[in-house]
DNA sequence: ATTATCTATAGATCTATAGATAATGC
DNA sequence: ATTATCTATAGATCTATAGATAATGC
C-alpha cells in the first residue's frame, strides 16, 4: 500500500463509485477523472485495477449492477410468490431505491459506445436477469389466476418503464413519495389486469389495502 | 454562400441533425464534429449559426423539440377530445414516431451538464408543454366520466414513461410493432381507470375495439 | 517481491476562436 | 458589404502509459 492510508477495499469502493456515476449520468458523461476525484484517487490508479480502462470499468460496473438487480429482484419475487401485488410493490421499492436503470439511455447511447460483443452480452443480461424475471412473475400470476395477463412480456416491460419514470419526477411534483406514486399506478395496472388477490396461505392477509377486483375477460 | 453549394436551409438542417443526435444519445455523447460531419460541414461552421457553441445549440434544439412535441400532442389531444382512448393512442403513436424524450436521461445527465437557468427553463417547458397536456386530458376525461382518475399527474407521468419504454425493446422481442404493444398496455391502464367509452357525437364509434368497461371505485 | 498508489507525459480529441475565402446582393 | 463556409490553431481535457515510490509480506 502506498502513501495515504485506505486500502483493502480498492476494487470494491472503485466499483461502487463508478457505478453511482455511470448509472446516473451514462458512459459518455463520466470521465475517469470524475471517478478518481470522488475517491481522492488519481485517475491513473484506475488502470491498475482495470487495465482495459474506461470501457472495462464500465462493463464490469454494469455487469455487477445488473447482477445485483437480478439477485435482489429474484429474492423479492420469490419472497412474495403467489402475491403479485406484493411482488410488484417490492420490485418498485427496489427499483426506486437504486439509481435509474434507464434502459433507453442504455440501449441508445451507452451500448453503441462500447464494444459490440460486450454490448450484446450486457443487453442479454438485462433481459435475462431483470425483465424476464418480472415477466415470469406475471406469467405465473396469470397461470394461478391472480391476474389475466396474456402478454407478460409486454406488461413486464411497461411496468419497469412506468416505475422508473418516477425517477424523473421533479421534487415539487412529488405527492407523498416516488414509491407511493409508483404503487398507486401499479394498482391501476393490476386492476386493468383483472387482479383478484388469492388467500395467502403463508403470512395472512395480502399486503396493503385490498383492491376490489374487476371482472373478467379483456385483451 | 461559400465553396460548395447547399444553402438557404443552414440553421434548419443544422437543428434537424443536431436534434436527431442529441435526442438519441444525449448532450455529453454528441460532439460538434459528429454533427458537422453528418452534414458535410466543418464543426467550426456551427459557431457561425450558434455563437454560444455546443450548449446554445443544445438548448435551441431541445427547446424546439419540446415545442414540436407540445404542438403535436396538443393537436392530437384536441382532435380526439372526449375520447381518452383515442387521445392516448394518438399520443403513443406520436411519441413512438419520434426519438425518445428519455426524461430520466434529460433530468439526470443532460440538464446537470448545462447552465442552471437554461436547465430550469427546459425542465419547465417539458412539464408545461408535454406532461401537463396529457394530465389535463386525463383530468378532463375524469370530469366527464370517461375514466376515474383522481390523480392525473401521476397517471400522465406513468403513461409517458410506459409508452417511451417501448423505444428500448430489442427487435427480437417486438410483437407486431412497438406501437401495438403500447396500445395494448394503454388499454390495460384504461381498464384500471374504469374506462367507459362515451358515445361519440362526432364521428361515430370510438376508434378500435371497445373495451368492456370495469366497475367503479378504486384508488 | 508484491501491491497500490503517485507524477509526468504522450497522443487524441474537443470546444472555441481568428482570419481567409468564395458566393451573392447592392 | 454580407453571408456562410473553410483552414489553422490555441487551449482544455481525456484516455492511456511509463516509471517512481511507499507500504506491506515473506
Amino acid at each position: 500500500m502506498p502513501r495515504t492510508e485506505s486500502r483493502q477495499h480498492s476494487p470494491s469502493l472503485l466499483l461502487d463509485e463508478a457505478e453511482r456515476q455511470f448509472s446516473k449520468r451514462g458512459y459518455a458523461a463520466v470521465t475517469l477523472r470524475d471517478i478518481g476525484q470522488a475517491l481522492g484517487l488519481s485517475h491513473a490508479s484506475i488502470y491498475y485495477h482495470f487495465p482495459g480502462g474506461k470501457e472495462e470499468l464500465f462493463t464490469a460496473v454494469t455487469r455487477r449492477s445488473i447482477e445485483r438487480h437480478g439477485e435482489a429482484l429474484k429474492a423479492i419475487l420469490d419472497d412474495s410468490r403467489g402475491d403479485i401485488r406484493g411482488q410488484l410493490a417490492g420490485a418498485a421499492h427496489w427499483l426506486l431505491s437504486q439509481e435509474p436503470l434507464d434502459l433507453i439511455r442504455m440501449e441508445e447511447s451507452d451500448m453503441p459506445a462500447i464494444d459490440q460483443d460486450a454490448a450484446k452480452d450486457l443487453s442479454g443480461m438485462l433481459y435475462g436477469k431483470i425483465l424476464l424475471r418480472i415477466q415470469d412473475a406475471l406469467q405465473e400470476a396469470d397461470e394461478n389466476g391472480e391476474i389475466h395477463c396474456p402478454h407478460p412480456g409486454l406488461a413486464g416491460n411497461a411496468l419497469v418503464g412506468m416505475i422508473e419514470s418516477f425517477h424523473a419526477v421533479p421534487p415539487y411534483a412529488i405527492r407523498g413519495s416516488k414509491l407511493e406514486m409508483a404503487l398507486e399506478m401499479i394498482d391501476v395496472v393490476l386492476k386493468g389486469l383483472d387482479y383478484r388477490p388469492k388467500a395467502q396461505p403463508g403470512n395472512g392477509s395480502p399486503s396493503g389495502q385490498a383492491i376490489p377486483g374487476a371482472g373478467a375477460g379483456n385483451i
